[in-house]
DNA sequence: GTGAAAGCGCTAACAA
DNA sequence: TTGTTAGCGCTTTCAC
């Protein structure tokens, strides 16, 4: 039989009350009775009844986290971070994966949000702010943040400065001489921070903006390796790739390896989002990392932080904003072997910082 | 103002139960009456209050989902899998995870299992059925399955035949010519199927099994890349070695490189799993598949029929042991590069089935 | 310091 | 066909 407040009440002829106090360690018990009663509850082990907390104190103590996948490297490191930092703080986390689908994003979160969830987490790597997600979100009264892509100005995010740090990969790329940059995975929108990132670098450079040199795919290895080919086919041949993703990346680098071109020597590659296998891709990728664990603990906490606000009912705290700030890690992709190196066996790292300072825009509702 | 039941039927002065059939489809409601209710709810955008009713009706259509972690890509495609289909089940998930730690595997169980959840699924890699955490199990009477490893007699689980995968593995390495076959990752304990596999299948050769030639490591790139330097220091040194996860292969092989020992020209490597990157890594990998996607339905399957027999107050299955049946994936890393390849940009694969059958084994309790 | 009572939103057994 | 009632397990306000 279940262990309920009732029950353990029984044993002591008391009231459930009073043995909801004394668990609660809120005062208005007396001491000896207190701790009979939790003696007692460990002895049987006694577990709150979740459901029914919830619905007394209306608070589940779980937040909702939409993610479009979690097989992706750069997804599931993100909600590996975010569920430990959740649970530092005394959540629950549910899952909801979307498969890229809005309908099933706009589902997900009516499911979530109805009153089951504290906070809604959406992990998303492309625009946000879209009319009816958007509607929904601000039709309930519970927080929410967006992760991996700027919103709207009434709405939390935490994101990379992705338009920095597509900048800095160019930036490597035309400090290394070269000249013909193309790229893969872009998103040929205004939207696209990295798109634009992609094409003020190369403006600033003087470098020319060529249509062809814009390869479009998905995200996944796949069609990074299928990428392949349509690079090699252009003329003139690019001599280095801007990859949107690692995953791109990689897969981009078996293609060209299958082909017969050698990276870097013949084509250098930079990544973005420096997953954990970045280091350990055939050539070891040059990437754009993202400080993922950062994210996660910015996300965490400002859901954790609204929520101890309306409990303490003091005034809520306002939009958060977050640009974290992308850093340069150099590896082998993009032929950075002039120097000598050791053999050590460690992971080669030479992380450079972008210039800029992690940047927080507070702005009201 | 929440939208509720009651909120609703002061609309068309009725009582709440008659909006909760109406609602429901349950008959014992007027047509004219039930379309009524139905427009009416549609148009507040009426959603029921899962916490109210997971009260009533002592079920949330949550299940619980205890993972060691999400970054590693093995679990990461699991849990992707399991997601997937729970929704398809129209559960929702709840993700826990452990850190490899067993107090918080613990922890987690009793979070969630004291009826928060409908069922709990559990993704282990190592031995299940340590006493504590196989009590915990045992008090409540929620349905759980294991995945990933084989449990004992009375306990749900869906998982590779690990010995049989290891077997293919060794055997693959044999069928090429070699006979000092190391190995990384391995548990030298009873309990380790892939231990047992990869002694007998050496015995079975009448292979010499040398204590120094199993190196032990945790499964992780970088402990796979480390593994490589003492890899190389055996004397004599193994012509191949068996990687009990992609992770540890792909570091190997990177580890290799670095120390300007090629794969598979100087050593041959296989791994087990067959995570998505393992045929982007370098050097394709030849490795053991695990079929997740298969695992994550069969766990699913299994609770979601339990569930229903309890709802339908019908006898509750057996207990069910599935064990399935892995598959050898023939890249490069052993050296299959014999034949003319043509140049076709896609991944390359070769699937040797093995020659038995998902077995499955029911057993009452 | 302790008990009684109400109520969170819903379902389900029973009456009408 | 519809309403009434009770209750899921807990918290919380108000009496005592």
């Amino acid at each position: 039989m279940e262990i309920t407040l009732d029950r353990l009440a029984q044993k002591f002829n008391i009231h459930r009350s009073t043995v909801s106090r004394a668990l609660s360690g809120i005062t208005g018990v007396s001491p000896e009775l207190r701790d009979k009663i939790i003696k007692e509850a460990e002895e049987m082990n006694y577990q709150p009844h979740a459901i029914g907390r919830a619905l007394a104190t209306k608070k589940t103590n779980t937040i909702g986290l939409i993610v479009p996948c979690v097989w992706n490297p750069l997804c599931g490191e993100i909600i590996h971070h975010l569920e430990v930092y959740a649970h530092l703080k005394y959540f629950n986390v549910m899952l909801s994966v979307t498969g890229y689908d809005e309908t099933e994003e706009i589902n997900a979160l009516r499911t979530l949000m109805y009153r089951q969830v504290d906070a809604v987490l959406i992990l998303t790597n492309y625009e946000f702010g879209k009319d009816k997600l958007f509607l929904e979100f601000k039709e309930s009264s519970i927080p929410f943040v967006v992760i991996g892509y700027s919103a709207p100005a009434n709405i939390n995010y935490v994101a990379v400065d992705r338009e920095t740090g597509v900048n800095m990969a160019v930036e490597h790329l035309t400090n290394l001489g070269h000249k013909r940059i193309a790229s893969v995975g872009l998103i040929m929108k205004s939207y696209d921070h990295k798109f634009i990132g992609y094409k003020k670098a190369l403006e600033k450079e003087g470098l020319e903006i060529r249509n062809d040199f814009i390869v479009t795919c998905e995200a996944s290895f796949e069609t990074g390796y299928n990428s392949a080919k349509k690079i090699l086919k252009l003329t003139p041949c690019p001599t280095a790739v801007f990859a949107a993703s690692d995953v791109i990346a990689i897969g981009l680098i078996n293609g060209f390896k299958e082909m017969g071109v050698r990276v870097p020597e013949d084509i250098a590659v930079v990544g973005f989002d420096d997953i954990e296998v970045a280091a350990y891709a055939g050539v070891p990728l040059t990437t754009i990392h993202q400080p993922k664990e950062e994210m996660a603990k910015i996300a965490i906490d400002i859901v954790s932080e609204y929520l101890r606000c309306v409990e303490e009912e003091a005034r809520v705290p306002l939009v958060r904003q977050n640009l974290v700030e992308p850093k340069l890690v150099i590896r082998d992709s993009c032929g950075m072997k002039l120097q000598q190196r050791n053999i050590v066996l460690q992971p080669r790292l030479i992380v450079r910082e972008s210039t800029g300072h992690c940047r927080m825009k507070d702005r009201s509702e």
